[in-house]
DNA sequence: CGATAGTTTGACTTCTATCAAGGCATGTGG
DNA sequence: CCACATGCCTTGATAGAAGTCAAACTATCG
């Protein structure tokens, strides 16, 4: 892959900051010192990959800067899934997922913890137990809506809806940034690389977005991006 | 709906006893009495709602016997999302899934639990927390199969990986149960009713299966429902 | 200034949705 | 007990959307 590294110089600000990653939800003061004390935060340089087996593994995650790629392996070929941007985090891995491989994209800072780390410091904030399920529901959630997505949607709206949902978890920036391919695109949004292109220019000829490279994407028209991806109310005709 | 209601008589055997459901695993017999006296045995009849709003929802639920419907509200319309069966589980719901509705296919029971009597006896029993998590992990899982499943297969290998998890899911019986309309099969697997139809119907020819009546399934081969599910490993050719 | 990796565009093919008609069970009323 | 109404399933013809194949284009890097 040759796509450029991420990067802030001269760039879009870093995503507007959320009120609280849902990890640390509800979390006095004092409990945040305690909990500081036991996630370390990890680098990570582009393309590396982050462990996955048991041992070494993250159990819980929350990434800071960067972007990460899980990737799936099925029946030979390995697809791109899903992404990660910052501020979201990683949950603890099921038994498939392990299979698949998470990897850096651009200069990846990751705040993580393992699990006999976080046993412990839930004894003292048990909060952070329910913050974890609550996690974990969140992507499944992120999972039924690519269901959705790919079962009843037509070319266009799973690309308006995957470029919408990109700037609005990248916190809208005026300058959204694709870190993967077409091809890649296409994996996850069930489409072939020459739909993807072909759908993301028809946006551009529509005036919706601009795009200065093909992984630079300014959004011009948020709205219209919205209502072409099909998640907004049917219009009333009259 | 018109579909016959869930009956053993005269049917398949109730599905193979599992080792032990994953909400309980590796839990010892003095554990499992405690548990016991937690849960409650919920019945519905066909057609009936189980409850979503916060206050009387089951937090967890384990189905004994039955099948529970997920219907999905979206845009006006509600699709049929997913098929739950006995000796799988209900996991909280996320604060999306409370927008859907949860009803009983048949005669239910349905073991649960409420969420304040979850926290009680997994002060007692630690190993139910894990359990749980473990819970949701599979859901996830299995909404990334039905991302695969939508996201890059064929109408036949769609339908043909949609009997051939049902099946499994049933316990492998000798004659598997549809216990919804092809229109509603369709919505699960991202097809018109007709394709659904004419799918069943091809594998019904090629000998794969039996069609007793539209809704009872005689696996014949299942072999060859696996390869053509599209997951088998691809066929080496020499 | 190539060379490489990715993107775009076009022509053509294939697959599945759509529209429409008929078929088959099940349940109801005469 | 039979006719018929209903709901679902099946089958066929057709059109439209997306996949495939192939060629040209563009950015980036050495």
């Amino acid at each position: 892959m040759q796509i450029a590294p991420h990067s802030h110089a001269g760039g879009h600000p870093p995503a507007t900051r959320r009120l609280r990653p849902a990890l640390f939800q509800g979390l006095t003061t004092p409990e945040m010192r305690l909990v500081r004390r036991v996630f370390t935060e990890d680098l990570y340089d582009d393309a590396e990959a982050v462990p996955r087996d048991p041992a070494r593994a993250p159990f819980v995650g929350l990434l800071l800067d960067g972007c990460l790629r899980e990737d799936a392996v099925l029946q030979g070929g390995e697809r791109l899934f899903a992404l990660t941007f910052p501020g979201e985090t990683l949950s603890p891995l099921g038994p498939r997922r392990r299979r698949g491989r998470l990897s850096a994209i651009g200069a990846v800072q990751l705040l993580t913890c393992d699990r006999d780390g976080f046993e412990r410091i839930a004894q003292e904030v048990p909060r952070l137990r329910l913050n974890l399920l609550g996690l974990v529901q969140e992507h499944l959630t992120e999972a039924q809506r690519w269901q959705v997505l790919l079962g009843r949607k037509s070319a266009s709206e799973r690309v308006a809806s995957m470029l919408n949902w990109f700037h609005a978890r990248q916190g809208a920036p005026a300058e959204l940034h694709l870190p993967v391919t077409r091809t890649e695109l296409g994996q996850m949004a069930g489409l072939t690389m020459e739909t993807v292109s072909r759908q993301v220019r028809a946006l551009e000829k529509a005036g919706v977005i601009d795009l200065p490279l093909p992984s630079r994407v300014r959004v011009i028209d948020p709205g219209a991006l919205h209502s072409l991806s099909g998640d907004a109310q049917p219009q009333r005709l009259h």
